[in-house]
DNA sequence: GACCAGGCACATC
DNA sequence: GATGTGCATGGT
């Protein structure tokens, strides 16, 4: 039952939008600092700031771990909250150095479950950023959960309103097939139609998902 | 000038 | 557990 209305969904988002070609990110790592930067930030924003640590040829995890923390936030500025997401990052990789080497290469060998909670760890790293990396950067079969896929999943999903994350999260991974392109895809689709259409209390003329029946009215989300 | 954008930690009740 | 606040830039 769910299932299959997910599964429509993801047809008719596809059908529209196609392939979002997600994570933008050259490398495992770039999608990792891109996770903890685009935080409550326009994507945008995130990337004039990758392009400034590329152009410092600093986005490799050994030389950013060896950067000090002021000439990184400076860098990293257009991306918004720039001293905390500093930290972050530098929390991050304190991590990484710590339990693993430096080597993002060894966490292949950790279990999805252990990754997570071990993310979740960093100061930093909440439930949205931790499951970002690991379904985008490391491809672990993990549904990622924004502000876009509450909205569009309280208006056409038939879950209850105040559902939290986790609630969210199981709706989807308990409801589909254990697909890392799948989940890849569906989150960047759920996104597009969240940007383009399903806004924050606006009626969406012209979705894809238009047509469907609602869980709540447009206005409470 | 107001409002928003691919959150998170922390304080407080 | 739920709710409120600070963190900050750049586009509309």
């Amino acid at each position: 039952m769910l299932s299959e209305r997910l599964i429509e969904i993801y047809e008719l988002l596809f059908e529209r939008f196609g392939a979002q070609h997600w994570w933008p990110g050259e490398t495992e790592f770039e999608i990792i600092v891109g996770a903890i930067l685009t935080q409550n930030t326009n994507w945008d924003n995130v990337e004039k700031a990758i392009g400034n640590l590329k152009s410092a040829n600093l986005l490799s995890p050994e030389r950013l771990h060896n950067t000090k923390v002021l000439e990184l936030a400076e860098l990293i500025r257009p991306a918004g909250y720039f001293n905390i997401k500093a930290k972050r990052l530098k929390n991050f990789l304190d991590w990484l150095f710590d339990n693993y080497d430096g080597d993002l290469g060894e966490l292949e060998a950790v279990d999805t479950e252990q990754l997570r909670e071990e993310l979740l760890s960093v100061k930093g790293i909440g439930r949205e950023t931790a499951d970002s990396i690991l379904l985008y950067a490391l491809n672990r079969g993990v549904f990622v959960v924004d502000a876009y896929t509450a909205r569009v999943a309280f208006r056409h999903m038939l879950i209850e309103p105040d559902a939290d994350y986790e609630r969210l999260r199981e709706l989807f991974e308990s409801n589909l097939p254990e697909d890392v392109q799948l989940f890849n895809e569906y989150h960047a689709l759920l996104v597009r139609v969240g940007k383009e259409f399903c806004k924050p209390k606006a009626r969406c003329t012209g979705c894809p998902l238009e047509e469907l029946p609602r869980t709540v009215d447009i206005e409470d989300f």
